[in-house]
DNA sequence: GATCCCTTGTTGACAGTGTCAACCTAGGGA
DNA sequence: TCCCTAGGTTGACACTGTCAACAAGGGATC
Protein backbone atom coordinates (compact mmCIF):
# COMPACT_ATOMS: atom_id res chain seq x y z
CA UNK A 1 0.00 0.00 0.00
CA UNK A 2 1.73 3.26 -1.11
CA UNK A 3 1.51 5.88 1.35
CA UNK A 4 1.08 9.57 -0.55
CA UNK A 5 3.64 12.43 0.65
CA UNK A 6 1.29 14.09 2.07
CA UNK A 7 0.00 11.06 4.55
CA UNK A 8 3.08 9.96 5.18
CA UNK A 9 4.27 13.42 6.63
CA UNK A 10 1.17 13.63 9.04
CA UNK A 11 1.77 10.13 9.61
CA UNK A 12 5.72 11.69 10.36
CA UNK A 13 4.05 14.54 12.62
CA UNK A 14 1.90 12.24 14.88
CA UNK A 15 4.88 9.83 15.53
CA UNK A 16 7.09 13.24 16.55
CA UNK A 17 4.18 14.62 18.83
CA UNK A 18 3.62 11.15 20.80
CA UNK A 19 7.67 10.86 20.71
CA UNK A 20 8.73 14.69 21.99
CA UNK A 21 5.69 16.91 22.35
CA UNK A 22 4.94 19.65 20.40
CA UNK A 23 8.44 21.35 20.45
CA UNK A 24 9.95 18.41 18.79
CA UNK A 25 7.33 18.58 15.55
CA UNK A 26 9.56 20.90 13.66
CA UNK A 27 8.64 20.76 9.73
CA UNK A 28 12.48 19.99 9.00
CA UNK A 29 12.41 17.21 11.20
CA UNK A 30 9.12 16.12 9.45
CA UNK A 31 10.37 15.96 6.19
CA UNK A 32 13.98 14.25 7.29
CA UNK A 33 11.46 11.48 8.97
CA UNK A 34 10.14 10.87 5.10
CA UNK A 35 13.07 11.54 3.26
CA UNK A 36 12.42 14.48 1.18
CA UNK A 37 14.06 18.03 1.35
CA UNK A 38 13.06 20.04 4.05
CA UNK A 39 10.92 22.53 2.24
CA UNK A 40 8.53 19.62 0.37
CA UNK A 41 5.98 19.65 3.49
CA UNK A 42 5.33 23.32 2.10
CA UNK A 43 3.81 21.76 -1.33
CA UNK A 44 1.21 19.66 0.71
CA UNK A 45 0.78 22.22 3.81
CA UNK A 46 1.03 25.81 4.00
CA UNK A 47 2.60 25.98 7.22
CA UNK A 48 3.32 24.40 10.31
CA UNK A 49 0.22 25.25 12.16
CA UNK A 50 -1.38 23.63 8.54
CA UNK A 51 0.67 20.40 9.24
CA UNK A 52 -0.43 20.09 12.89
CA UNK A 53 -3.75 20.96 11.77
CA UNK A 54 -3.71 17.85 9.82
CA UNK A 55 -2.62 15.31 12.40
CA UNK A 56 -5.38 16.87 14.53
CA UNK A 57 -8.29 16.24 11.95
CA UNK A 58 -7.19 13.36 11.31
CA UNK A 59 -7.50 12.41 14.72
CA UNK A 60 -10.83 14.06 15.94
CA UNK A 61 -12.08 12.08 12.66
CA UNK A 62 -11.04 8.66 14.65
CA UNK A 63 -12.28 9.87 17.51
CA UNK A 64 -15.94 10.63 15.99
CA UNK A 65 -15.88 7.23 14.06
CA UNK A 66 -15.17 6.13 18.06
CA UNK A 67 -18.36 7.35 19.60
CA UNK A 68 -20.64 6.45 16.74
CA UNK A 69 -19.88 2.91 16.68
CA UNK A 70 -20.53 3.35 20.60
CA UNK A 71 -23.51 5.26 19.66
CA UNK A 72 -24.60 1.74 17.68
CA UNK A 73 -23.97 -0.75 20.17
CA UNK A 74 -26.25 -2.95 22.25
CA UNK A 75 -24.73 -2.67 25.80
CA UNK A 76 -26.92 -0.01 26.49
CA UNK A 77 -26.93 4.14 26.80
CA UNK A 78 -24.87 3.86 30.15
CA UNK A 79 -22.40 1.29 29.11
CA UNK A 80 -21.90 3.71 25.70
CA UNK A 81 -21.26 6.63 27.79
CA UNK A 82 -19.38 5.35 29.98
CA UNK A 83 -17.17 3.52 27.35
CA UNK A 84 -17.06 7.08 25.28
CA UNK A 85 -15.18 8.79 28.24
CA UNK A 86 -12.92 5.78 28.97
CA UNK A 87 -12.02 5.88 24.68
CA UNK A 88 -11.38 10.09 25.26
CA UNK A 89 -9.20 9.41 28.37
CA UNK A 90 -7.19 6.29 26.50
CA UNK A 91 -6.51 8.34 23.47
CA UNK A 92 -5.40 11.11 26.17
CA UNK A 93 -3.07 9.10 27.73
CA UNK A 94 -1.38 6.89 24.74
CA UNK A 95 -0.95 10.57 23.12
CA UNK A 96 -0.68 13.45 25.20
CA UNK A 97 0.13 15.72 23.00
CA UNK A 98 -1.63 14.71 20.21
CA UNK A 99 -4.60 15.15 22.71
CA UNK A 100 -3.45 18.90 23.22
CA UNK A 101 -3.38 19.76 19.89
CA UNK A 102 -6.93 18.37 19.22
CA UNK A 103 -8.57 20.72 21.88
CA UNK A 104 -6.40 23.43 23.76
CA UNK A 105 -3.38 24.46 21.19
CA UNK A 106 -3.36 27.67 21.29
CA UNK A 107 -1.25 29.07 18.66
CA UNK A 108 -3.20 26.70 15.61
CA UNK A 109 -4.07 28.79 13.44
CA UNK A 110 -7.85 28.25 13.06
CA UNK A 111 -8.37 25.97 10.06
CA UNK A 112 -12.24 25.72 8.55
CA UNK A 113 -11.60 21.90 8.50
CA UNK A 114 -10.90 21.57 11.83
CA UNK A 115 -13.14 23.12 13.92
CA UNK A 116 -15.46 21.32 11.65
CA UNK A 117 -13.98 17.97 12.77
CA UNK A 118 -14.27 19.21 16.44
CA UNK A 119 -18.08 19.80 15.96
CA UNK A 120 -18.38 16.31 14.22
CA UNK A 121 -16.99 14.55 17.39
CA UNK A 122 -19.18 16.54 19.64
CA UNK A 123 -21.96 16.08 17.57
CA UNK A 124 -21.12 12.45 18.03
CA UNK A 125 -20.88 12.54 21.83
CA UNK A 126 -24.09 14.48 22.28
CA UNK A 127 -25.97 11.91 20.45
CA UNK A 128 -24.63 9.39 23.19
CA UNK A 129 -26.09 11.72 25.99
CA UNK A 130 -28.94 11.98 24.17
CA UNK A 131 -29.56 7.97 24.38
CA UNK A 132 -28.42 8.14 27.82
CA UNK A 133 -31.23 10.91 28.56
CA UNK A 134 -34.19 8.76 26.74
CA UNK A 135 -32.85 5.63 29.01
CA UNK A 136 -33.54 7.83 32.24
CA UNK A 137 -29.62 7.58 32.88
CA UNK A 138 -28.99 11.68 32.88
CA UNK A 139 -31.03 14.23 34.04
CA UNK A 140 -33.32 15.43 30.84
CA UNK A 141 -32.35 19.04 30.92
CA UNK A 142 -30.94 20.40 27.15
CA UNK A 143 -28.96 17.93 25.67
CA UNK A 144 -25.86 20.42 24.21
CA UNK A 145 -25.71 21.77 27.38
CA UNK A 146 -25.55 18.62 29.56
CA UNK A 147 -22.68 17.82 27.12
CA UNK A 148 -21.14 20.36 27.42
CA UNK A 149 -20.98 20.17 30.97
CA UNK A 150 -19.99 16.45 31.22
CA UNK A 151 -17.15 16.90 28.12
CA UNK A 152 -15.44 20.25 29.62
CA UNK A 153 -15.46 18.06 33.03
CA UNK A 154 -13.90 15.10 31.08
CA UNK A 155 -11.40 17.35 29.39
CA UNK A 156 -10.53 19.26 32.37
CA UNK A 157 -9.92 16.26 34.63
CA UNK A 158 -7.46 14.92 31.37
CA UNK A 159 -6.06 18.32 30.99
CA UNK A 160 -4.80 19.25 34.68
CA UNK A 161 -3.80 15.97 34.65
CA UNK A 162 -1.36 16.07 31.60
CA UNK A 163 -0.49 19.52 32.66
CA UNK A 164 1.22 18.10 35.76
CA UNK A 165 0.95 20.67 37.71
CA UNK A 166 0.85 19.67 41.50
CA UNK A 167 1.40 16.08 39.73
CA UNK A 168 -0.24 13.69 41.15
CA UNK A 169 0.50 14.92 44.57
CA UNK A 170 -2.79 15.03 46.92
CA UNK A 171 -3.84 17.87 44.59
CA UNK A 172 -5.68 16.16 42.06
CA UNK A 173 -7.80 13.02 42.02
CA UNK A 174 -6.81 10.21 38.98
CA UNK A 175 -8.94 11.46 35.55
CA UNK A 176 -11.09 8.48 36.04
CA UNK A 177 -12.30 8.90 39.33
CA UNK A 178 -13.26 12.28 38.60
CA UNK A 179 -14.95 11.45 35.91
CA UNK A 180 -16.44 8.04 37.76
CA UNK A 181 -17.60 10.93 40.59
CA UNK A 182 -19.17 12.77 38.21
CA UNK A 183 -21.29 10.05 36.80
CA UNK A 184 -22.00 9.38 40.02
CA UNK A 185 -23.32 12.81 40.92
CA UNK A 186 -25.59 13.47 37.52
CA UNK A 187 -27.22 9.76 38.31
CA UNK A 188 -28.58 10.99 41.52
CA UNK A 189 -29.58 14.03 40.25
CA UNK A 190 -32.77 15.29 40.63
CA UNK A 191 -34.63 15.53 36.94
CA UNK A 192 -37.63 17.57 36.44
CA UNK A 193 -39.44 15.23 34.85
CA UNK A 194 -41.70 12.49 36.26
CA UNK A 195 -39.66 9.99 35.66
CA UNK A 196 -37.74 9.97 38.95
CA UNK A 197 -39.03 10.49 42.30
CA UNK A 198 -37.63 13.94 43.24
CA UNK A 199 -37.34 14.58 47.27
CA UNK A 200 -37.32 18.26 48.43
CA UNK A 201 -34.84 18.80 51.07
CA UNK A 202 -36.38 20.50 53.56
CA UNK A 203 -33.14 21.95 55.52
CA UNK A 204 -32.52 23.86 58.32
CA UNK B 1 9.39 52.27 43.17
CA UNK B 2 12.71 50.48 41.43
CA UNK B 3 11.95 46.71 39.68
CA UNK B 4 14.70 44.58 39.93
CA UNK B 5 15.96 43.72 36.79
CA UNK B 6 14.27 40.18 36.97
CA UNK B 7 10.90 41.43 38.32
CA UNK B 8 11.19 43.60 34.74
CA UNK B 9 11.84 40.11 32.75
CA UNK B 10 8.91 38.53 34.37
CA UNK B 11 6.80 41.65 34.20
CA UNK B 12 7.73 41.80 29.94
CA UNK B 13 7.08 38.64 29.59
CA UNK B 14 3.88 38.91 31.14
CA UNK B 15 3.05 41.87 28.47
CA UNK B 16 4.18 39.52 25.87
CA UNK B 17 1.99 36.84 26.23
CA UNK B 18 -1.05 39.24 26.62
CA UNK B 19 -0.30 40.78 23.36
CA UNK B 20 1.17 37.73 21.20
CA UNK B 21 0.86 34.64 23.07
CA UNK B 22 2.93 31.52 23.89
CA UNK B 23 4.66 32.20 20.89
CA UNK B 24 5.72 36.24 20.97
CA UNK B 25 7.48 35.36 23.98
CA UNK B 26 11.15 35.15 23.20
CA UNK B 27 13.82 35.60 25.13
CA UNK B 28 15.56 37.82 22.66
CA UNK B 29 12.06 39.60 22.72
CA UNK B 30 11.97 40.45 26.16
CA UNK B 31 15.43 40.91 26.88
CA UNK B 32 14.52 44.10 24.02
CA UNK B 33 11.25 45.25 26.22
CA UNK B 34 13.49 46.01 28.98
CA UNK B 35 15.98 47.15 27.15
CA UNK B 36 19.19 44.59 28.03
CA UNK B 37 21.06 42.94 25.79
CA UNK B 38 20.02 39.65 24.37
CA UNK B 39 21.64 37.29 26.84
CA UNK B 40 20.87 38.92 30.18
CA UNK B 41 17.82 36.66 30.82
CA UNK B 42 20.36 34.13 31.27
CA UNK B 43 21.82 35.51 34.42
CA UNK B 44 18.29 34.93 36.23
CA UNK B 45 16.47 31.91 34.32
CA UNK B 46 18.19 29.21 33.32
CA UNK B 47 15.97 28.91 29.71
CA UNK B 48 12.86 30.09 28.80
CA UNK B 49 11.25 27.64 30.19
CA UNK B 50 12.32 28.84 33.64
CA UNK B 51 11.11 32.85 32.83
CA UNK B 52 7.60 31.45 31.92
CA UNK B 53 7.68 29.59 34.91
CA UNK B 54 8.44 32.46 37.29
CA UNK B 55 5.27 34.08 35.54
CA UNK B 56 2.86 31.29 36.01
CA UNK B 57 3.98 31.07 39.43
CA UNK B 58 3.78 35.21 40.43
CA UNK B 59 0.20 34.64 39.06
CA UNK B 60 -0.99 31.35 40.51
CA UNK B 61 0.03 33.09 43.96
CA UNK B 62 -2.09 36.17 42.96
CA UNK B 63 -5.14 34.04 42.61
CA UNK B 64 -4.43 31.63 45.63
CA UNK B 65 -4.65 35.37 46.83
CA UNK B 66 -7.94 35.80 45.81
CA UNK B 67 -9.26 32.63 46.39
CA UNK B 68 -8.33 32.97 49.93
CA UNK B 69 -9.52 37.08 50.59
CA UNK B 70 -13.01 35.33 49.06
CA UNK B 71 -12.65 32.62 51.57
CA UNK B 72 -12.48 35.04 54.50
CA UNK B 73 -15.50 37.02 53.38
CA UNK B 74 -19.19 37.71 54.82
CA UNK B 75 -21.27 37.11 52.31
CA UNK B 76 -21.28 33.77 52.18
CA UNK B 77 -20.61 30.16 51.65
CA UNK B 78 -22.45 30.32 47.84
CA UNK B 79 -21.13 33.66 47.17
CA UNK B 80 -17.66 32.84 47.51
CA UNK B 81 -17.97 29.81 45.34
CA UNK B 82 -19.59 31.64 42.69
CA UNK B 83 -17.29 34.50 42.91
CA UNK B 84 -14.09 32.29 43.11
CA UNK B 85 -15.41 30.72 39.55
CA UNK B 86 -16.01 33.92 38.47
CA UNK B 87 -12.75 35.03 39.28
CA UNK B 88 -10.87 32.11 37.49
CA UNK B 89 -12.89 32.63 34.05
CA UNK B 90 -12.14 36.29 34.54
CA UNK B 91 -8.47 36.19 34.24
CA UNK B 92 -8.71 33.42 31.61
CA UNK B 93 -10.35 35.78 29.76
CA UNK B 94 -8.37 38.62 30.49
CA UNK B 95 -4.71 36.84 29.62
CA UNK B 96 -5.94 33.75 28.00
CA UNK B 97 -2.06 32.68 27.13
CA UNK B 98 -1.12 33.37 30.74
CA UNK B 99 -4.06 31.00 32.05
CA UNK B 100 -3.00 28.13 29.82
CA UNK B 101 0.46 28.70 31.18
CA UNK B 102 -1.24 27.86 34.31
CA UNK B 103 -2.57 24.84 33.98
CA UNK B 104 -1.69 23.49 30.38
CA UNK B 105 1.15 24.49 29.22
CA UNK B 106 2.90 21.06 27.67
CA UNK B 107 6.46 21.73 26.98
CA UNK B 108 7.21 23.75 29.96
CA UNK B 109 9.95 21.71 32.47
CA UNK B 110 8.77 20.86 35.69
CA UNK B 111 9.76 23.44 38.25
CA UNK B 112 9.31 22.70 42.07
CA UNK B 113 7.75 26.14 43.02
CA UNK B 114 5.30 25.94 40.48
CA UNK B 115 4.13 22.77 41.18
CA UNK B 116 4.13 24.35 44.96
CA UNK B 117 2.30 27.40 43.79
CA UNK B 118 -0.72 25.29 41.64
CA UNK B 119 -0.79 23.07 44.97
CA UNK B 120 -1.72 26.11 47.32
CA UNK B 121 -3.92 27.89 44.64
CA UNK B 122 -5.55 24.81 44.24
CA UNK B 123 -6.10 24.02 48.18
CA UNK B 124 -7.13 27.60 48.84
CA UNK B 125 -10.19 26.71 46.52
CA UNK B 126 -10.75 23.79 48.30
CA UNK B 127 -11.15 25.37 51.20
CA UNK B 128 -13.88 27.22 49.45
CA UNK B 129 -15.43 23.98 48.76
CA UNK B 130 -15.34 22.45 51.79
CA UNK B 131 -17.00 25.55 53.53
CA UNK B 132 -20.14 25.35 51.15
CA UNK B 133 -20.01 21.49 52.06
CA UNK B 134 -20.50 22.35 55.68
CA UNK B 135 -23.42 25.22 54.38
CA UNK B 136 -25.13 22.48 52.79
CA UNK B 137 -24.38 24.35 49.48
CA UNK B 138 -22.66 20.92 48.31
CA UNK B 139 -23.01 17.59 48.95
CA UNK B 140 -20.71 15.91 51.33
CA UNK B 141 -18.79 13.35 50.07
CA UNK B 142 -14.81 14.02 49.60
CA UNK B 143 -13.91 17.44 49.87
CA UNK B 144 -10.92 17.39 47.58
CA UNK B 145 -12.66 14.60 45.16
CA UNK B 146 -15.13 17.05 44.73
CA UNK B 147 -13.24 20.22 44.32
CA UNK B 148 -11.37 17.92 41.65
CA UNK B 149 -14.37 17.44 39.72
CA UNK B 150 -15.36 21.15 39.95
CA UNK B 151 -12.03 22.38 38.80
CA UNK B 152 -12.07 19.90 36.35
CA UNK B 153 -15.36 21.22 34.97
CA UNK B 154 -14.54 24.64 34.82
CA UNK B 155 -10.95 24.32 33.85
CA UNK B 156 -12.09 22.60 31.03
CA UNK B 157 -15.25 24.88 29.57
CA UNK B 158 -12.94 27.34 29.78
CA UNK B 159 -9.85 25.46 27.63
CA UNK B 160 -11.98 24.12 25.48
CA UNK B 161 -13.78 28.19 24.88
CA UNK B 162 -9.98 29.14 24.74
CA UNK B 163 -9.14 26.52 22.09
CA UNK B 164 -11.82 28.11 19.78
CA UNK B 165 -12.45 24.12 18.13
CA UNK B 166 -15.98 24.74 16.86
CA UNK B 167 -15.79 28.15 18.27
CA UNK B 168 -18.90 29.82 19.78
CA UNK B 169 -20.80 28.12 16.64
CA UNK B 170 -23.71 25.72 18.32
CA UNK B 171 -21.08 23.53 19.77
CA UNK B 172 -19.74 24.48 22.90
CA UNK B 173 -21.84 26.56 25.35
CA UNK B 174 -20.41 29.37 27.29
CA UNK B 175 -18.42 29.26 30.08
CA UNK B 176 -20.58 30.87 32.60
CA UNK B 177 -23.99 28.90 31.24
CA UNK B 178 -21.43 25.68 31.76
CA UNK B 179 -20.57 26.74 35.17
CA UNK B 180 -23.94 27.95 36.02
CA UNK B 181 -25.51 24.46 35.21
CA UNK B 182 -22.90 22.52 37.30
CA UNK B 183 -23.46 24.76 40.62
CA UNK B 184 -27.26 23.97 39.90
CA UNK B 185 -26.80 20.57 39.49
CA UNK B 186 -24.53 19.62 42.51
CA UNK B 187 -27.35 21.91 44.67
CA UNK B 188 -30.23 19.41 43.33
CA UNK B 189 -27.91 16.65 44.65
CA UNK B 190 -29.20 14.03 46.96
CA UNK B 191 -26.72 14.38 49.78
CA UNK B 192 -27.08 11.96 53.03
CA UNK B 193 -26.88 14.86 55.35
CA UNK B 194 -29.14 17.81 56.12
CA UNK B 195 -29.74 20.52 53.32
CA UNK B 196 -30.24 23.65 52.07
CA UNK B 197 -31.85 25.54 49.31
CA UNK B 198 -30.07 28.44 48.24
CA UNK B 199 -31.27 30.47 45.52
CA UNK B 200 -28.06 31.59 43.98
CA UNK B 201 -29.75 33.77 40.64
CA UNK B 202 -27.21 34.64 38.48
CA UNK B 203 -27.60 36.96 35.95
CA UNK B 204 -27.80 36.65 32.38
C1' DG C 1 5.12 14.14 -31.94
C1' DA C 2 5.77 18.87 -30.01
C1' DT C 3 4.18 22.20 -26.71
C1' DC C 4 2.59 23.81 -22.48
C1' DC C 5 1.56 23.81 -17.81
C1' DC C 6 0.73 21.99 -13.30
C1' DT C 7 2.24 19.19 -9.60
C1' DT C 8 5.85 17.79 -6.85
C1' DG C 9 10.08 18.19 -5.67
C1' DT C 10 14.83 20.39 -5.17
C1' DT C 11 18.67 23.76 -3.52
C1' DG C 12 19.88 28.15 -1.62
C1' DA C 13 19.16 31.97 1.05
C1' DC C 14 17.53 34.96 5.07
C1' DA C 15 16.13 36.60 9.49
C1' DG C 16 15.21 35.11 13.92
C1' DT C 17 15.69 31.88 17.83
C1' DG C 18 17.73 29.39 22.22
C1' DT C 19 21.81 28.61 24.17
C1' DC C 20 26.92 28.26 25.13
C1' DA C 21 31.42 30.50 25.96
C1' DA C 22 34.24 34.18 26.89
C1' DC C 23 34.87 38.66 28.41
C1' DC C 24 33.93 42.93 31.10
C1' DT C 25 32.86 45.65 35.28
C1' DA C 26 31.43 47.43 39.51
C1' DG C 27 31.44 46.63 44.45
C1' DG C 28 32.16 44.53 48.70
C1' DG C 29 34.68 41.67 51.99
C1' DA C 30 39.49 39.68 53.30
C1' DT D 1 45.24 45.75 47.74
C1' DC D 2 43.38 41.71 45.83
C1' DC D 3 40.02 38.75 44.45
C1' DC D 4 35.56 36.93 44.10
C1' DT D 5 30.95 37.23 42.69
C1' DA D 6 26.63 39.00 40.53
C1' DG D 7 25.05 41.10 36.68
C1' DG D 8 25.68 42.38 32.02
C1' DT D 9 27.86 42.30 27.31
C1' DT D 10 29.41 40.62 22.68
C1' DG D 11 30.08 36.88 19.60
C1' DA D 12 29.27 32.58 17.89
C1' DC D 13 26.72 28.15 16.70
C1' DA D 14 23.20 25.08 15.15
C1' DC D 15 18.64 25.13 14.14
C1' DT D 16 14.19 26.82 12.77
C1' DG D 17 10.16 28.65 9.50
C1' DT D 18 9.63 30.55 5.34
C1' DC D 19 10.52 32.73 0.69
C1' DA D 20 12.40 32.52 -4.07
C1' DA D 21 14.18 30.31 -7.95
C1' DC D 22 14.79 26.30 -10.40
C1' DA D 23 14.16 21.21 -12.24
C1' DA D 24 11.87 16.85 -13.55
C1' DG D 25 7.89 14.59 -15.13
C1' DG D 26 3.55 13.56 -16.86
C1' DG D 27 -1.04 14.67 -18.84
C1' DA D 28 -3.81 17.57 -21.80
C1' DT D 29 -3.99 20.06 -25.99
C1' DC D 30 -2.67 21.27 -30.56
Amino acid sequence: MTETTKEQLVSAAAQLLDSGGQGAVTLRAVARRVGVSHNAPYRHFRDRSALLSAVAERDLEQLRREFESLAGEGSGAAEALRQSAGALIAYAREHPARYRLLFSDPDLTPQPGLGDAALAAFEAFTRIVSWCQREGVLPSIDAVSLTGLIYAAIHGAIDLQLGGRASDAKGLASIDATVALLFDLLRTVETPGPRRRTQTGRGE
